[in-house]
DNA sequence: CTGATTGCAAATGCTTTGCATACAA
DNA sequence: TTGTATGCAAAGCATTTGCAATCAG
């Protein structure tokens, strides 16, 4: 049972309001422990066919826009065709299935890299990006 | 000294018609060695400078895609903001100047793996994806 | 000639913006 | 009451599309 006033909680401490819709859309992407991968068009269609009441776009884009500086969502590049959010936000990695368009997390930890590259002259490391596409058997 | 018919011929073989435009294109992309990183913006401006006929957008973009469907260009995911193609078509990953916006390009054998993660049951690795972040010094 | 290619303008898709209304504190 | 947040419709921007005019073979 999801207590909604741990959301109510955690938007107040980072100081955001925890409106109606805000607390919807933190059930829906934080009830579960699981990491949550989705586009904002994916969220929009859960509201849509969950939710009594709808929220309007501009208002679901303010609102994950919100929690990723808030650091609750990491913003994360595949493809060029769509923009994904994860809720895991440690620092790891993606297999990304490139028939169903499905993410899937790596621990950072499962995944080293042997031979490091050095930066150019100046510049350092920020952070790494691993995709993994991964396709069915059999090609 | 470039040759023109270099990449006529180069057209032709690939069953694309020399057309004007085309050779434009291939005389920007593909008259250095040197590996060239682009976004659509990027050579639209530079036929806008250095180029007495103007070429339409409809036609950069045609060309471009026909270009990396004909595999002359590869198209590299570095974030959700700019979708950049490559000259470099061989198989290789990319450090990304985030304050500058600029790619370098990491060689294959820079960059391996060390331990690599078992994709799911039924799925096998297509390619991976590595982009390092990279920013200047004394952060 | 004949089909491929170009160029324009319109259409699309995704995201952001401006502003009046509603809401939380 | 006061500043925030919402919702709508309009605007923005990158990319694609439809189609008539043009070009290559």
């Amino acid at each position: 049972m999801i207590n909604l006033n741990n959301f109510i909680e955690k938007l107040r401490k980072s100081g955001l309001r925890p409106t109606k819709q805000r607390i919807k859309i933190c059930e829906i992407l934080f009830s579960s422990d699981e990491t949550f991968h989705f586009t904002i068009n994916d969220i929009t269609k859960i509201i849509e066919e969950k939710i009594s009441e709808k929220i309007s776009l501009a208002t679901i884009y303010n609102t994950v826009h919100a929690f990723k500086k808030k650091g609750y969502l990491k913003e994360i590049s595949i493809n060029n065709e769509k923009n994904y959010f994860d809720t895991n936000i440690s620092d790891h990695h993606h297999f990304f299935d490139t028939k169903k368009n499905e993410l899937i997390d790596i621990d950072s930890n499962k995944i080293e890299l042997k031979s490091m590259p050095n930066p150019p002259k100046g510049k350092s490391i920020k952070n790494i990006n691993i995709v993994i596409n991964i396709e069915n058997d059999s090609h």
